[in-house]
DNA sequence: CTATTAGGTTTATAAAATAAACTACTTTAT
DNA sequence: ATAAAGTAGTTTATTTTATAAACCTAATAG
């Protein structure tokens, strides 16, 4: 390839909202993020599944009073698979 | 949505591709486009098809001598798209 | 008690990307 | 002249993804 490949997990508009979104606020909530996205809850929680398999975030569920509350941090390992996302599409958006 | 929606046409890696090199040249053919994107024969027909049918391309077949040659250029709608989805995924990006 | 809402997850369906197989024709070698 | 290999693609089939619909559990409101 002439241009570099993009990471199939953050090529995603949801998936990719969904990491941009977390990077700027350092921990969000299910519902915030929900919210933020415009997704539906099922779609997220597939998605927030497959970057936590990936390593891109951390998930934790715990309950505050009653409710559960799931939680979403990104990693260390999240931000630089981000970052190395941002660079290689700008390959393609400034030819 | 608190993030702008990506054209689904040109949110893919090799369909972004070509309209990257198709902007940047004005004219390519098949096997240059193939080359310079490192996609499959296959692949490529597939989604130049969609490109042509969205309106973003121009496709001409003809004969250069005795071997077909598929030759595409990108066309002002085409354009349009590519800025407006240039614009839309650097909301993503830079958060 | 039943109906609705909150916060999700799981399963099913639709759409997309990719690869593999095929077509049609040309060139090269025998 | 004919067989083998290469060029330029297209079509079909398979796999992956994304999305939506249905479901679950607990809590609260009427």
């Amino acid at each position: 390839m002439a241009f570099r490949a993009l990471d199939p997990l953050l090529h995603s508009q949801l998936r990719l909202a969904v990491m941009s979104l977390l990077i700027s606020v350092e921990s969000a909530d299910f519902v915030y993020i929900k919210e933020q996205t415009g997704a539906t809850a099922g779609n997220l929680s597939v998605q927030l599944d497959k970057l936590s398999t990936a390593g891109y975030i951390e998930v934790s569920k715990h309950f505050e009073g009653k409710k559960p509350k799931t939680t979403c941090k990104v990693t260390p390992k999240g931000l630089d698979a981000f970052e190395s996302y941002v660079k290689s599409i700008q390959q393609y958006l400034k030819p």
